[in-house]
DNA sequence: ACCTCAATGTCGTCT
DNA sequence: AGACGACGTTGAGGT
């Protein structure tokens, strides 16, 4: 990875047209060509980058980064140079997450119950022609229900599952299971006949205790 | 902004865990709080971050990142530090954008024809309850239209419209402009009775011709 | 504080 | 290569 960090002025023309005026940056070269233009505030998002495959071109005052294929350009243009240094860094090792949505469906296909009914799994990832439902079930009466699982459910997690529903064709209800139902959805949801049902993995798997209620059921 | 090279195991815990197994990465500490892990591949995206506010506690082989509210936080595990070096950067210039979703909304408030019939403008972020329709036009019969605007239109976009003509409630067509249409987008809009046009900010503007068709209508 | 929508979204995954 | 959905989405703007 090479660090420069330089007072330059930066012209980025593709999808759009973004223009950095004179000032000091970061800017990151990585060995897999991906190029990032950093600031001294405003975490995350890098100002301007280049996702790999790209072509590096340097000359003394100036550096053009170009996608290998497309019309994507980044011209930076170098008044100082203030640092300019290399590490190698090898290879790194990979990130592992737990607890995104993937977990939180797995648990659930796990233990239906948890969705608040006596429910039995069908399937996961039951197909339907514009996508999979994230679980089919049945419940105590033999009646078929669509679960749609979401970390954050909002308004578009309630039409995702309208549109399942719609396609299944048949008597089938919808449950929408989140750790977070925005309110809005929750009101659309209503309206459409759609439970809501909010779960928290920790809970799931026990490794914390269900919120104390003052008024329990 | 202090950049620090370093072997390092870290493991973030708050929306959902993550951990990185020891291994050499840029840890950047911005002037506003902000803290980036990056790696020397896969652009753009940071292994881990914390976004401000942000408080910093270091000892001698470990960094602790935490969120000032909330139950966010990264601890860095530090072995072995290859570099470490601060850089005064000022205050940096502003990033000016052109050819984002409001410039091709102003560009067909312009000229609405471009849409392919002759509309006339009635105005811009036309007010409803559940927010602003991009552009309310009357076409030649003086019936209304309603034209959702998007740079690149999902089939999110048709639900958004399809939400507007339901609340605008009267006799209001729907008309979908974006420079890329994707296919599903545009099935779902046929199937509502909403049209779809491709315009091209740059056609508009007059900065290039229109492509050319072999068999024009 | 909350919600909505845009983003050079990016990134993985599957067809 | 294109389409689709998740993301610790982030970030900006409005109420």
């Amino acid at each position: 990875m090479r660090l420069v960090v330089a007072r330059c002025e930066i012209l980025y023309t593709g999808r759009l047209t973004a223009r950095l005026s004179e000032a000091v940056r970061l800017l990151m070269f990585k060995a897999d060509g991906s190029f990032l233009v950093h600031d001294d505030a405003g975490g995350y998002k890098p100002l301007n980058w280049m996702t790999p495959p790209t072509v590096i071109e340097a000359s003394d005052h100036a550096i053009v980064v170009r996608k290998r294929k497309g019309d994507e350009r980044l011209e930076i243009r170098l008044v100082e140079i203030l640092s300019d240094v290399a590490h190698d860094m090898g290879d790194s090792a990979a990130l592992h997450k737990d607890g995104v949505e993937r977990d939180l469906q797995e648990e659930l296909a796990r233990q239906p119950r948890a969705l608040g009914e006596e429910l039995a799994l069908v399937r996961r990832e039951w197909p339907t022609d514009i996508g999979p439902v994230d679980l089919m079930c049945r419940d105590e009466d033999g009646g078929w229900v669509a679960v749609e699982v979401k970390r954050i459910a909002t308004i578009d997690a309630v039409e995702q599952l309208c549109r399942y529903l719609e396609r299944i064709d048949g008597a089938c209800r919808g449950v929408l299971a989140a750790q977070k139902i925005k309110l809005q959805a929750k009101t659309l949801a209503e309206a459409r006949g759609i439970r809501c049902v909010e779960v928290d993995l920790a809970v799931l798997r026990g490794e914390r205790e269900p919120e104390l209620t003052l008024f329990p059921g």
